[in-house]
RNA sequence: CGGGGUGUGGCGCAGCCUGGUAGCGCACCUGCUUUGGGAGCAGGGGGUCCCGAGUUCAAAUCUCGGCACCCCGACCA
């Protein structure tokens, strides 16, 4: 390709609401221009990289015997109403209506419509498994959309889905795609771990996430010091927490009773701790949720947090949320900030294991400044049971090994899921097995982020000029810069390597363009191509061009005649095994 | 959803406080020079100042309303 016939224009320029560097680098390069917010155009530097990704991951599914179709991104509601998630889905879910008044959704994925078409064509056993994906444009309404294609609304994703009669057949589906995710990622060039995911709004019984660590992602991962335990926060378990000075420092003096202490205005743990001088760690609040159910109290302790998921799946509730000022006041009789175990009636309470065995603790005393001191569980609280209700934090202990975990940011590329059942039943997706009988199929559901993954390898493949594409994703593998395109050696000699490359179907770009060589070079470590030959005319007059890597920048003299074949050698070099 | 901010040529911004009909850098066009890390000189083109209403002799500037976008926060009692 001729830069001068291509579309792309580079800029100097950083976009000011740009903040991560794959956006930036994205949008001085040319690949995207935001339309709307979190909506981008993928200009043909960008699509070129898309392109290669979506390639490398058509390829690794075929392997993993998936079949590709492309399902419509508009979604008839009624579909969704069949499955329950028209109520379900909050306020991402983009609906509209056509002319006639009828209801639709752009899908944000397609499990219903998927589930739809297997239905009405497999009715035996005998035609299963089926593994079925596509690569669609879907949209999600995002609160806050940013970081460029990291977080858009519109975004392209690999789904794919399939269905079972056994869990055994499910399970070699999950393994399968598990398996070529990690060949997709690796080929991208990318430093992930697969960690254990709660499977949330989705629903259905296991679920894995591969992540990209890295510092500008928005899910946070806890890995095992000791194993190779890793988890994502919202399903990460423990052994036991951290320890704290103030933990281990704690005389456990013996029970004087309960007393009631003023706390006027102290509202916080931090404030509560402070004025009556207690450690946080002995300090159990008391967390009021709203859900469909009724309201729910949780106890905590004082310096945790309670995972919102766990205590969803919990109380299998669809609708959790903090309950607001106004609830707090009914459920506890207080103002926001003393609510507590004791005494507290006509509320379902639960309790988390970081409570268990706490001694002589502070709590709300149900009433306008002043706290509970020295309670305890059997006497003055009385529960049955204490369940995983915590976000687990930095250094608390691995459920498997018991050494300490590390917590640190992740870019989520892919997720899998085993859905059970989840949406064959309610939609009556059902097969025959070898007596005739009826069942539901098992189903499985996988998901890829072609827009993030590449930006994901942007945010690790790059320096303070440029991409440094891995070779699979790159928009092209080779780029040939004449120096000088008034000096007819330079341009004949660069034009005719050129033609070479083109004639050996190598994927290069030709900077044809009336630049000056600092535009040329700049250019070049900005949009990143792997192999690099530059024709200047003083080289040439020793009869040699110069190839060089992005990655490293090397310069290497080569005889004008070994050009091509030296690029080609590069090009293997560089490729993957 | 709450708070803050921004909207002026393709991009980045100044001008607004203190009203007088718009300016800078980059990019773009023409010419000459230049050509191994974002060239120099000269000349030139381009703007409904987000939209609407109001105040005024006069509004980018003041007032009110709307829209769009950006950032922060979203309550752990």
């Amino acid at each position: 390709m001729r830069w001068s016939r291509f579309y792309l224009f580079t800029t100097r320029e950083v976009p000011k609401d740009a903040e991560v560097t794959s956006h930036q680098l994205m949008v001085r390069a040319g690949m995207i221009r935001r339309v709307a917010a979190g909506i981008y155009s993928y200009l043909p530097l960008g699509w070129r990289s898309l392109s290669k990704l979506m390639a490398i991951v058509r390829r690794e599914l075929d392997v993993a015997g998936c079949v590709e179709l492309t399902m419509p991104a508009i979604q008839p509601a009624e579909l969704w109403q069949e499955s329950g998630r028209w109520e379900q889905y909050g306020k991402e879910l983009l609906r509209m209506e056509d002319r006639h008044g009828r209801e639709f959704c752009f899908g944000p994925t397609h499990e219903e419509v998927i589930t739809e078409i297997v239905r009405k064509d497999v009715t035996s056993y005998r035609q299963l498994p089926v593994n079925l994906y596509q690569i669609q444009v879907k949209f999600r309404d995002e609160v806050r959309p940013r970081f460029g294609l990291m977080r858009g609304r519109e975004f392209l994703m690999k789904d794919a889905y399939s269905f079972h009669a056994t869990p055994e057949s499910l399970e070699e589906a999950y393994a399968a795609l598990g398996k070529a995710y990690e060949r997709i990622f690796r080929a991208c060039g990318l430093d992930f771990i697969k960690v254990e995911a709660d499977s949330g709004a989705i629903g259905g019984s296991a679920s894995h996430e591969f992540m990209v660590v890295a510092d500008t992602g928005e899910s946070l991962v806890l890995r095992c010091a000791g194993c190779d335990y890793a988890a994502n926060q919202e399903k990460a378990g423990t052994s036991g927490l951290a320890k704290s000075p103030a933990e281990d420092s704690a005389a456990d003096d013996l029970a004087e009773g309960v007393r009631l202490e003023e706390t006027p205005g102290k509202t916080t743990v931090e404030e509560v701790a402070a004025f009556l001088g207690v450690a946080p760690q002995r300090i159990v609040k008391t967390i009021i949720y709203r859900t469909e159910a009724g309201p729910v109290a949780v106890l905590v302790r004082g310096d945790r947090e309670v995972n919102a998921i766990k205590l969803k799946n919990l109380l299998d509730v669809q609708e959790l949320e903090l309950a607001d000022e106004a609830l707090v006041e009914a459920v506890s009789g207080a103002p926001v900030g003393f609510a507590g175990p004791i005494g507290l009636e006509g509320v379902r309470i639960v309790a988390d294991r970081s409570v268990e065995g706490v001694t002589n603790f502070t709590c709300g005393a149900n009433r306008a400044d002043a706290h509970w001191v020295g309670a305890n569980f059997g006497k003055d609280v009385h529960l049955d049971e204490f369940h995983d209700l915590m976000l687990v934090a930095d250094g608390d202990r691995c459920p498997n090994c018991d050494q300490n975990l590390v917590i640190s940011h992740g870019i989520e590329v892919g997720h899998i899921f085993k859905l059970g059942t989840k949406y064959s039943e309610p939609m009556g997706c059902n097969y025959l097995d070898d007596r005739g009988q009826s069942h539901p199929m098992l189903m499985g559901c996988y998901g890829l982020g072609i827009g993030r993954t590449v930006a994901a390898a942007i945010e690790q493949n790059h320096d303070d000029k440029g991409i440094i594409w891995p070779l699979p994703l790159a928009p092209f593998e080779a780029l040939v810069v004449p120096l000088n395109m008034n000096d007819q050696e330079v341009v004949q000699a660069a034009g005719k390597i050129y033609e070479e490359l083109v004639e050996k179907r190598v994927d290069v770009l030709f900077d044809d363009r009336q630049e000056r060589p600092g535009v040329k070079f700049n250019d070049a470590d900005l949009i990143g191509i792997p192999i690099r030959l530059v024709v200047g005319s003083k080289s040439l007059a020793n009869g040699e061009v110069e190839v060089s890597l992005r990655r490293d920048g090397e310069k290497q003299l080569v005889p004008l005649a070994n050009a091509v074949e030296a690029m080609l050698d590069a090009i293997l070099a560089e490729s993957p095994a």
